[in-house]
DNA sequence: ATTTTATGCGAACACTCGTTCCAAGTCAAG
DNA sequence: CTTGACTTGGAACGAGTGTTCGCATAAAAT
């Protein structure tokens, strides 16, 4: 049984059930499914849900009033705000004191791709438009995932120890045969910074860019 | 009665009937509320449970069983992919038929601001790298509020009547005093583009740029 | 001291709701 | 035609569940 060979009746109760948990933020009984779809029968209506669930459309509870829950569900997560990139101090260790208390964004997992399940994801809002060389604007929020260590051509926050003494910055990685770092920004008309390895301490890795729009 | 006067008994309360929903996806019965806050009468429950409506932290559907809500949640959001950036044809206004057959990807209200409420959103997929002078770049994934029209500064996708013949482009939108239309990249060293305003057919603001990175 | 208000407890009631059983209809296979 | 699997309908049972009522306790107000 899969999701192909549904029978109309189960198709209507499952776009039932999925409009209703949308509208009512909890999901329908048996009977109001069956008043929806013009089922007399609560046992008609119990007997295509387990259908549906052999098809792993629904996951049931049993004995459980509106026991009934959609899976492969997209989550939303919260992900903690620590501040601005523009910050020059260090930016603290994200725990859940800082999830609860301090601001947040929340955003859904399929965004994410494959770091949905990174638990200790973090924030920043981009202040300024000093990294409009990465791509990455004024009011942008970038969502970072820890990381002491990057890869050539990853986007990192790294605190700089460089001419102006030590800052927080946003650019892409690469480790030069010499040992050095080469901080490379992503405007080619820009210049790359090139540090010895002990002036860059990265703080985390950026695995998504959510720009707002005024629209 | 406001958030702050609660007794630790109704936070209590409140922050089971919180996670409960995370986990369970639909909410508690008011004695699996009693049971989990050590309260022994389901009255008691029913009682605070009208403290929390009057303090305005949930919301109740009498007579219904886990008839609870939470309000100001965040919600989810699902919008179709109508195609890639880089469509000559013509983009289909969604409908509710575009919206269950295609493509589309889900996003939190929150971070939609004031267009969180607009129903009809698309998202295109930018493909190939041709749109980074408006900061977005190649797999950005770009949302947009249907218009006609834009005010001066915006961020549109728009049909234009180009040189190349007809393309669909993303660019910031400008009308110049003479009439005509100016369609201005990002990147200044970018020249702009100057149209007559029957060879620009917007289709839409942005309204949110998403980039996902391979961390 | 008395009343009022807020909160809590236990019990009972009535309706809700998942479950189960039996009968019947449909339809393709043998 | 007969069989058997699949599907539907109707009914009833029992547990789940929201609601209501009376009463008790404590603290604040009068």
């Amino acid at each position: 049984m899969t999701q192909r060979d549904l029978s109309d009746r189960q198709r209507k109760m499952l776009e039932y059930i999925q409009s209703f948990v949308q509208e009512n933020n909890y999901p329908p009984t048996i009977r109001e499914i069956g008043e929806a779809c013009d089922i007399s029968s609560t046992s008609v209506v119990n007997y295509n849900l387990e259908k549906l669930v052999k098809a792993g459309l629904i996951v049931r509870d049993e004995k459980i009033s509106r026991g009934i829950q959609l899976p492969h569900r997209i989550e939303t997560l919260r992900i903690p705000t620590l501040g601005s990139i523009f910050a020059t101090h260090h930016i603290p260790v994200p725990d859940s004191a800082n999830m609860s208390s301090g601001e947040a964004i929340t955003i859904t997992s399929d965004l994410l791709g494959r770091n949905a399940k990174v638990s200790d994801l973090f924030a920043l809002e981009v202040k300024g438009d000093s990294m409009i060389d990465a791509m990455v604007n004024d009011g942008d929020i970038v969502v970072l995932k820890p990381a002491q260590t990057a890869n050539n051509g990853d986007m990192v926050a790294a605190m700089v120890n460089g001419n102006n003494g030590i800052e927080l910055t946003l650019k892409h990685f690469y480790r030069e045969t010499d040992g050095r770092v080469r901080l490379q920004p992503a405007n080619p008309t820009m210049r790359p910074l090139y540090l010895n390895a002990e002036n860059v301490q990265i703080q985390g890795k950026v695995v998504l860019v959510v720009r707002q729009l005024p629209g």
